[in-house]
DNA sequence: TAGATTGTTAATCGATTAACAATC
DNA sequence: TAGATTGTTAATCGATTAACAATC
């Protein structure tokens, strides 16, 4: 019923529910009990209109005069954004940042599971990798049938985003997070989400090369 | 000039010109002259009408019958976006992925030079990451002062973003790429812009229990 | 109760797409 | 030349914001 409603879900809602999520989390673990839709979007720069609209797509279930229950809330956000069922996640790629990426705790807390770390470099395979050891491309298939992965994590460089994404595919996984410097492309029914910090510090710095613009004229 | 028309771009124009810089940056390896706006959209998964919007944004001079110069194309988003001019950046946080950001070669390679990483932790103050040692946060605003750092990433744990950021602010930092799971406030003119990679998951795990629900009516 | 806050409808705003004259 | 492709204008589409009746 909750992912009813996911699969109609504009992405913009989807990327503010992720907010959401972390703010519930922070408002349970501080003891806060109900929130407004004003509260939450003066601690996110939004109005509280677009938070109730938010909201009402995922029928929080807001109350009257007291506005959502922190715990309900939480509790509903988890569900429709998987933080509540352990997902298992291979890693592609064990660079620096595959590797990084393995061993960073918040996954886990949010019930991703990184459970296997591949590369094709004969010079990295067999490495440790905090509890794993970084396996051949070849075992990539295997791995995921008989652990039921369905998502991988491209962290590869860029020439060879496009090759190992449709070896991510072949080996049936289901969604993408793609940070490689490379857009890819996906069959249809494969779920694909981008997340390349190199781009997003080229948007930075277009922000700034305009900022220095406006100083330089005042 | 031309970032007198930065400063006015739409959100969603800039992401797709860092798309185009990665674009032309292959097309000019692979020693193709011109694209048109149809080639653009068809590798990236846009329309040209689109792609022909964006570009009249930055007065790319795109000829008639023949479409863009990949090499005119490329140097104009190069300076756009920044990935000409070399900029100093700093990384607050020598955790796992801090350090794995400090050693890739990728922001190099675009002019982003990472000249510091600040922790706070004793623990890890003066180890060594590539060719730099972390530094403690006491040292953070001189750094920025001697160097002209204008970037900070943050990649340090949720609970430590604002405090951090407060730092990277009061020493004088002009943008800030936050890597962090939690929500930070910025004072009016300082530029932010946010790269979780955990938040892409859940949208991508949403997507996912979206589907599955679309599979299990079938 | 009165005041506060929701959910929803309508209005506004902005982004994308379509269409086409200009033109090399 | 004819066909292809731009830049730009107009049309469509979708997302955000404002407004307000319902209500605890």
């Amino acid at each position: 019923m909750n992912t009813r409603i996911c699969e109609t879900l504009p992405e913009p809602v989807v990327r503010r529910l992720t907010k959401y999520l972390s703010y519930t989390a922070r408002m349970t673990e501080e003891g806060v009990e109900w929130v407004s839709s004003a509260d939450i979007g003066d601690a996110l720069g939004l109005t509280g209109s677009t938070v109730r609209q938010d909201l009402a797509h995922i029928s929080a279930g807001g109350v009257t005069h007291r506005g959502y229950n922190v715990e309900r809330l939480h509790k509903m956000l988890r569900e429709l954004l998987g933080a509540d069922r352990g997902w298992c996640v291979v890693i592609v790629g064990a660079g620096n940042l595959g590797c990084a990426l393995a061993q960073h705790g918040d996954f886990d807390r949010y019930s991703f599971k990184i459970c296997g770390i591949f590369d094709n470099d004969p010079a990295v395979i067999g490495k440790k990798v905090g509890d794993l050891k970084v396996a051949p491309m070849s075992e990539l298939g295997e791995a995921v049938r008989v652990n039921g992965v369905e998502m991988g994590i491209l962290a590869v460089p860029c020439e060879a985003a496009q090759e190992v994404t449709d070896e991510l595919v072949a080996a049936g996984i289901h969604g993408i997070l793609n940070l490689a410097y490379a857009h890819v492309r996906v069959p249809e029914g494969v779920a694909l989400v981008n997340a390349r910090i190199l781009e997003r510090l080229q948007e930075l710095a277009c922000l700034l090369n305009a900022a220095e613009q406006v100083e330089g004229r005042a």
